[in-house]
DNA sequence: GTCTGGGGAGTTTTT
DNA sequence: CTCCCCAGAC
């Protein structure tokens, strides 16, 4: 294993003495405890490149399990730059999730499940809501007493564990706990008839699958010698028992992870994974990466101070060699607005040519900066601000292309067309649009389904049989005849032929289309692109198959669609940015409540608190050279503005730490940058304000509305505004604080009186 | 039985 | 704004 060939020159050249002895450790169970920025992706590439450069291992023996699809993509392309031979092609990569969709696909094929096939749907956490929802109503279960989220954030986390509905019943003690298990098990029947899995069951079913024929868990320890798990921390139970079920035999199998960037707790991750690695593999040699080489010694020392508050976690002491750099600044304003102003310029200082030579510094790309938040909802205030700044950015998360209302209902057909059983896609598009089947006629079909134990589309295909007037069974045997008829061309014809053909027969593109506005025709264009996103992936009629293409297109995540090649700046939650590094971080909402979260707060759980101090330590390490911390005193929250107090992570941090700063006006960070170590108070006193030549009084609210340099301040009774669809009008009215009004009531010339909520309506002021 | 429109509520994080 | 619910019109 030693001899030295160019190839492995090349593999180890780049690497440091532990990463190389985690690279060159290519048998055995391998734990790799890898702090932030010690480059254990490098070392995971370089160890699977070095496994076929050196060892032999042929590519498609290797199994590589990433964290999102994302991931995947990068690290293949990783290894295909240190192999130049090529070869890397039969590497199964990708999430778990993903790996064990496409093993189902595979095994499901010959019936190895009873009442599953291959071409299964994937329900998403809102299919699944759906679905729950509607046995909260066959079951006459009152919906307030336990909401359809809560229940199915409670199925999930037992099957996360493993517990089946009858388990769970017989240990549920509370009433809403007897309840939820009845919902479990209903749900559970209702999935399997639909012949649908969800996220969960995507790991259990696999599961299940190797424990009941051997003969398929066999062939896959054969067939993957070699088992790579990255993140490793924020695995659950299924996936480790999974994992396990591969490698227990032959024993290759590599974790990487830190568990002190475990953040996916919620999600059923679970620590126990990574610290009793070797109670499962007591002869793992454990390789502990403590090396950062990503960010300056600054932010280093700051996140090893962020973390030893936590008191649940595996010794690690965190160095580095880099220099010092910038002091982390600490930026309190009064409002979210000024806040999201104040990123736009420390963003502006660094990416703007007059900004980085005034400071001496490197001249950055919008690329190499991103603002990060807890919660989705915080992105808005730093988009319009960007915006209205002219800075490019992209939002990852929030509403992704295939989570849009309309990409949802095409994908609703065409799961449709694959799976006729999807019992959430039948009732998501059996009467969108509009085609006379309604709630009655829907609820006496599923009567008559579930009496005869059949699905929907079973049921459609008895329905001279049906308890239903003759009206009501030519409407439906209309919709049944649409799918039928588009299912039996499939077989021959291109699929997104078919598809196009379909959305448009059914009327679904004319509905999007009706109200002629420029939002209607981008959903269309939406719609267009789902049709030749199938074209395309279809090409390949081998493995491109339009049911692989539904299945794939449940997995992708906001964090996959990142096209990275774009200069701008990338805005995301804390979460979305594990893996990742920027040269320049703006965490945003640095407020109790807010972040840590009030649930963990409230709950005083310290479990939870710890979760998010791990969350904010992700945060702070995926800084290179500067970091920026943002809180506002008070902030529009659900409608009100309220006051927010610093945040306790920041709270409990000594004060030499961080550097108090403030952007309020553009030249304060300049001036900051030659005050040298020294403090640059907050200027969020009048006081100060006026000794730094600013208005005592902080500016109202600055807040753009849509496009261009509009605010909610302008409107006022009197006013002549635009509005999209409705066209122009007069304001009438506005509730809410003069200068910060919430809602307007707005008389439009050819629509009448409209009541608009300003957060929401882009209504620009005219003139 | 079906459709329409007004009213109310909704925001942690996500494979 | 979007989703859901409910009353009342057709």
């Amino acid at each position: 294993m030693g001899g030295s060939t160019p190839e492995s020159e090349k593999i180890l050249k780049s690497l440091d003495q532990r990463q190389r002895e985690a690279v060159q450790t290519v048998a055995g169970p391998l734990l790799i405890l890898a702090g932030p920025g010690s480059g254990k992706t490098r070392v995971l590439t370089s160890r699977i490149a070095y496994l076929i450069a050196v060892a032999a291992a042929h590519p498609s023996q290797i199994l590589a399990l990433t964290f999102t699809n994302k991931a995947a993509r990068e690290m293949q392309s990783r290894i295909n730059a240190l192999l130049p031979s090529g070869g890397t092609r039969g590497i199964t990569m990708g999430t778990f999730h993903s790996v064990m969709a496409r093993l189902l696909r595979m095994e499901l094929r010959d019936g190895w499940l009873p009442g599953y096939t291959a071409k299964f749907s994937i329900y998403d956490t809102g299919d699944s809501e759906r679905m729950i929802r509607q046995i909260i109503k066959d079951l006459h279960i009152d919906k307030k007493r336990v909401e359809p989220r809560r229940i199915r954030a409670v199925i999930s986390r037992q099957k996360n564990m493993m517990i089946s509905p009858a388990a769970f019943e017989q240990h549920a003690r509370t009433p809403d706990n007897k309840l939820i298990a009845q919902v479990y098990h209903v749900y559970e029947k209702a999935l399997h008839g639909a012949n649908a899995l969800d996220f969960d069951d995507l790991l259990l079913k696999p599961l299940e699958l190797f424990r009941r024929h051997p003969k398929i868990l066999d062939k896959y320890r054969r067939r993957w010698r070699h088992v790579h798990i990255d993140e490793y921390q924020d695995t659950n139970l299924v996936q480790f028992r999974l994992s396990h079920l591969i490698a227990q035999e032959h024993r290759n199998i590599c974790v990487v992870g830190d568990d002190a960037q475990s953040i996916y707790a919620f999600r059923g991750a679970d620590l126990r994974n990574i610290l009793n690695f070797k109670d499962s593999y007591p002869e793992a040699k454990v390789v502990m990466l403590e090396q950062n080489y990503r960010s300056t010694a600054t932010i280093v020392r700051l996140a090893d101070r962020v973390i030893k508050h936590n008191v649940q976690q595996v010794k690690k002491t965190l160095h580095t060699d880099n220099d010092e750099g910038a002091p982390v600044e600490l930026i309190e304003l009064e409002t979210g607005q000024e806040e999201a102003e104040a990123a736009a310029k420390k963003i502006l200082g660094h990416c703007s040519r007059v900004g980085a030579a005034f400071r001496s510094l490197p001249q950055y790309d919008y690329r190499d900066c991103a603002i990060l938040y807890r919660t989705n909802a915080q992105s808005r205030n730093f988009e319009e601000c960007l915006r209205a700044e002219g800075i490019p950015y992209r939002v990852v998360g929030g509403v992704s292309f295939y989570q849009r209302k309309e990409v949802k209902d095409a994908l609703a057909y065409l799961r449709l067309l694959v799976n006729p059983d999807d019992r959430s896609s039948t009732l998501r598009v059996i009467n969108y649009p509009r085609r006379c089947i309604g709630l009655r006629t829907q609820e006496k079909l599923a009567d008559y389904a579930r009496l005869h134990e059949l699905s929907l589309w079973e049921a459609l295909n008895r329905i001279p049989k049906l308890p239903v007037g003759a009206r009501e069974k030519r409407v439906l045997g209309d919709f049944h005849s649409l799918i039928a008829q588009h299912q039996a061309r499939l077989t021959s014809e291109p699929p997104h032929e078919v598809a196009k053909d379909l959305l448009k027969m059914s009327g679904l593109l004319a509905e999007i289309a009706k109200t002629g506005t420029d939002l209607a025709r981008k959903k269309v264009d939406n719609v267009q692109e789902v049709i030749s996103a199938i074209a395309q992936y279809t090409q390949d009629m081998q493995t491109g198959t339009l049911d692989a293409y539904l299945q794939s297109v449940a997995l992708l995540t906001d964090a996959d669609e990142g096209k990275d090649t774009a200069n701008k700046v990338t805005l995301m939650t804390l979460h979305a940015s594990k893996g990742l590094e920027f040269k320049v971080v703006f965490i945003g909402g640095l407020e109790d409540e807010l972040f840590p979260s009030s649930h963990a707060l409230r709950d005083a759980d310290p479990k939870k608190l710890e979760e998010e101090r791990r969350l904010f330590y992700v945060g702070i390490t995926r800084a290179e050279r500067h970091l920026y911390l943002g809180r506002a005193k008070s902030r529009l929250m659900f409608g009100s503005t309220r006051r927010f107090q610093l945040s306790t992570f920041v709270r409990e941090l000594d004060d030499d730490l961080i550097r108090e700063s403030s952007s309020a006006n553009p030249t304060s960070t300049l001036r900051g940058q030659h005050l040298g170590g020294g403090l640059a108070r907050s200027f969020s006193s009048p006081k100060r304000r006026q000794a730094f030549g600013m208005p005592a009084k902080a500016p109202r609210l600055p807040a753009p509305v849509g496009s261009g340099r509009r605010y909610t301040a302008e409107i006022r009774p009197g006013v002549r505004v635009r509005h999209p669809t409705f066209g122009d009008g007069r304001v009438v009215s506005i509730k809410g604080l003069r200068g910060d009004p919430r809602e307007a009531t707005v008389l439009f010339d050819n629509r009448g009186h409209k009541n608009l909520v300003l957060a929401y309506a882009r209504l620009r002021v005219l003139g």
